[in-house]
DNA sequence: AACGCCGAACTTGTATACAAAATAATTGAC
DNA sequence: GTCAATTATTTTGTATACAAGTTCGGCGTT
């Protein structure tokens, strides 16, 4: 039979189920019915309420008592205020990092931005986007701060998609890169306020620059392509 | 049958679960048996289960595949990170606040401030704290960025616990009163750095604070009492 | 014809039965 | 007597059966 769909269980549904949301495959306002999504999935309503469980705290799903679940895609303004709050939590990053950072962090951190300049070289998106995520990845843990770490890299995952977006405005990657240099230069000076300041603003700018985006972004709510691996 | 003792379901579950863990019935480690959870709450292990993925969700259980769920609390290295974050999430807060804030927001923070003498007056700490509670969720509104407001409110809502310890600190409460004095006189001036500063030294200030506590939370590492309620 | 009430169909919430995995215990070998 | 391996028990994960609530359609009334 054509069972061979599925048959992934408990947390690979949750994942899936993630993908299906984040490619658009699911629409804003969508309910996620039980027994339909069951039998897709190859398994039972049971693995598929937990995801849902999942997804609804990290607020991907709105879960209703009795109604069901109901896809939440963040409306614009929701996706500013948080770019809003990232940028602050990078900051936070940069001004603990200068304090804390450890030599081996700093280094690897140096190997990012040179990664990253190769990658524009080639104009190599995907590995520009790949090296980003590393060196904001060291930047949360060289904040020295576990829980800080966390919850940052939690929004940067709930924001991922969009931030992908931006890579395909012309000139991004370059700016970006140069933004990651200064920050680089300020933890290395050990200058707390002007690391948090090229964060906060690096981070910033990505919210504010979504305005170029609005457009193509109101007609089709969610990230149209190429967001859908890792 | 003495089946009485319990009946509730689904976020009932949930609610006594967490209450359970807050005030320290239920020890860091700790294993959370759901069969005889299921029959202590009178339902079935269905509820448990999506009870404890809300609650790991929240940081409060840790699960493990195939092992179970364990009761997570904070070590007190983790409290200070947490307090670290949630002085930048409030210091946001008033940064934005000053550009956003709504009059009826700032004549609402204005009561809470003038309940808060009064509470201090008679040496009330529930009262205190049930205002200083307003006052910051007002905060978390002014801002006007609702996503911050949410984070901003789960935060608070995970260290209420140990803020509470915090006012049997003696003066605290009225140190408190006076930070909070501060935090509005900047927001009135619209001077927002001021603002953020007063907040985040007003939040920090309870981090730092907590060394006077260490000891006691050492050996009963929950806190011990009268924060079950609300 | 429109509104409200009642009932059927469907959907979610809960309980239980079953399967798989992990832990504990027992047996056997060295 | 100790250690390892295999079996037994316990516990989690999944599926299904059942209960309760919600939605939708029909019927009757105004």
């Amino acid at each position: 039979m054509n069972t061979r769909r599925a048959d992934r269980r408990a947390d690979g549904v949750r994942h899936e189920l993630e993908q299906l949301i984040l490619t658009g495959d699911l629409a804003d306002g969508d309910r996620l019915d039980e027994v339909s999504l069951a039998e897709r999935f190859g398994c039972s309503r049971t693995p598929l309420r937990e995801a849902f469980q999942a997804l609804a705290a990290s607020g991907l799903v709105q879960l209703i008592p009795h109604r069901g679940a109901f896809v939440r895609h963040p409306a614009f303004e929701e996706l500013v205020e948080m770019f809003e709050v990232m940028a602050e939590l990078e900051a936070l990053c940069g001004r603990l990092a200068t304090r804390r950072i450890t030599r081996p962090l700093l280094a690897a951190l140096h190997e990012t931005v040179i990664a990253c300049e190769a990658a524009v070289h080639d104009a190599d998106s995907d590995r520009y986007y790949a090296e980003n995520e590393r060196f904001h990845m060291l930047l949360y843990q060289a904040g020295g701060n576990r829980f800080l770490a966390d919850e940052a890299a939690r929004l940067h995952r709930r924001l991922k998609p969009f931030r992908r977006m931006q890579l395909q405005v012309r000139g991004r990657m370059a700016q970006s890169l140069d933004e990651h240099r200064q920050v680089l230069a300020a933890l290395e000076r050990g200058e707390s306020e002007a690391a948090a300041d090229a964060l906060r603003n690096h981070v910033a700018v990505q919210g504010s620059k979504f305005n170029d985006l609005m457009a193509s972004y109101r007609r089709s709510p969610l990230v149209p392509a190429a967001m859908g691996r890792s």
